[in-house]
DNA sequence: AGTTTGACAGACGGATCGTTCCGTCACAAA
DNA sequence: TTTGTGACGGAACGATCCGTCTGTCAAACT
């Protein structure tokens, strides 16, 4: 039989963990579902990831990465500090519009998980802090008066188009908080 | 031995389970232990609700009567439209800054069930709908020109505030949450 | 007082959970 | 070719899941 290399195997497994975690959610999909879903022995997993505890702490700090990469990339395209917060919310709004959106996956985990021991639950935690203080350093560029405040409102935005967009329609939410953005960013932006 | 009435235990079981499911989560929370923390044989719980799923679904629907509830009672003591959609943002404000909160049941039972089919899946949606319209009934009696727009945003604000208080800190988002509903609604509302 | 009733606690069942263990097989070194 | 190494699939484990069953005992009725 044709063998995998241990990266090409770690990567699969994370990639198909990513896919039934964020659909079902972490705690309703078995080891034995991820198992049958790779097409390989339950060992194979297990030498990668030693407990599915790390396989759902690996699944949620791919998708807090990845949502970097994606929304600083996006950032990158605009040249005031005010437009790279906006990008941010543009992209928002393409994905909760998508068929397959089901809701932040940080979000999703603080409340699949919310012991403060759990390593899952911190790095959502985290990556939301963090998800803040980028806001904050933009609002301090943009030379907003209050940054703190607007970060605040900006993440408190951000989180309830991404919630209202998991249990409603997901396109209209989007959008809405795509004008909501606008709105406080025009405001506190000193500049006409 | 003391013998109990069936209603006195039908709602010591479901005030059990609801702080349980609250603080954990209702997948992470197992029948045995529900039964324990009763202090009653499992057949006593399993008569009053048939299964876990009617347990849960009697949880996430008293939770959603009792928003609407405090809501409803809190919004009566204001006058104005516009004063009984802040009062929303107050009970909230008052609520995400306690030391027992951990999010809202709803959106909590939205992430923990995603799928369509599960009783306590429609309950929490159903809900939301529900306060969106609420939101956009008083919206209309303040005589704001896009009722609409205003019910969501304002949805957004509130889906924003409780994920937000669940994930950081919950004083400083549901303060944040008062000023920007403030925010929306004066400049909604076509009286000076 | 004797009898019936039904609510009760807890033992129990099959299913599934996350995890460990084991025999096998492909490949590299000797 | 022989030997050694380690990744592999899958069986098996104990714990826990949700839900049923059984025997007991208190209360209500005759």
């Amino acid at each position: 039989m044709a063998r995998r290399s241990g990266e090409e195997n770690r990567r699969n497994v994370l990639e198909v963990a990513t896919r039934l975690f964020y659909e079902q959610g972490i705690r309703a999909v078995g080891m034995d579902t991820v198992v049958k879903e790779c097409g390989v022995g339950n060992a194979t997993i297990y030498r990668q990831y030693p407990t599915k505890d790390a396989l759902a702490t690996a699944y949620v700090q791919g998708r807090a990465d990845a949502w970097f990469e994606r929304m600083e990339q996006a950032a990158g395209e605009s040249s005031s500090p005010a437009g790279r917060l906006m990008a941010v919310f543009e992209v928002l709004a393409g994905d909760t519009a998508g068929p397959t959106y089901r809701g932040c996956p940080m979000l999703n985990t603080n409340t699949e998980f919310p012991e403060g021991g759990h390593p899952a639950h911190l790095v959502a935690v985290e990556h939301k802090q963090q998800v803040r203080d980028w806001f904050r350093a933009l609002a301090v560029d943009a030379g907003v008066p209050d940054p703190d405040r607007l970060a605040d409102e900006l993440l408190i935005i951000l989180n309830g188009a991404y919630a209202t967009a998991a249990v409603l329609d997901g396109a209209t939410y989007g959008q809405r908080a795509l004008h909501l953005a606008r709105l406080l960013i025009d405001n506190a932006c000193p500049n006409p």
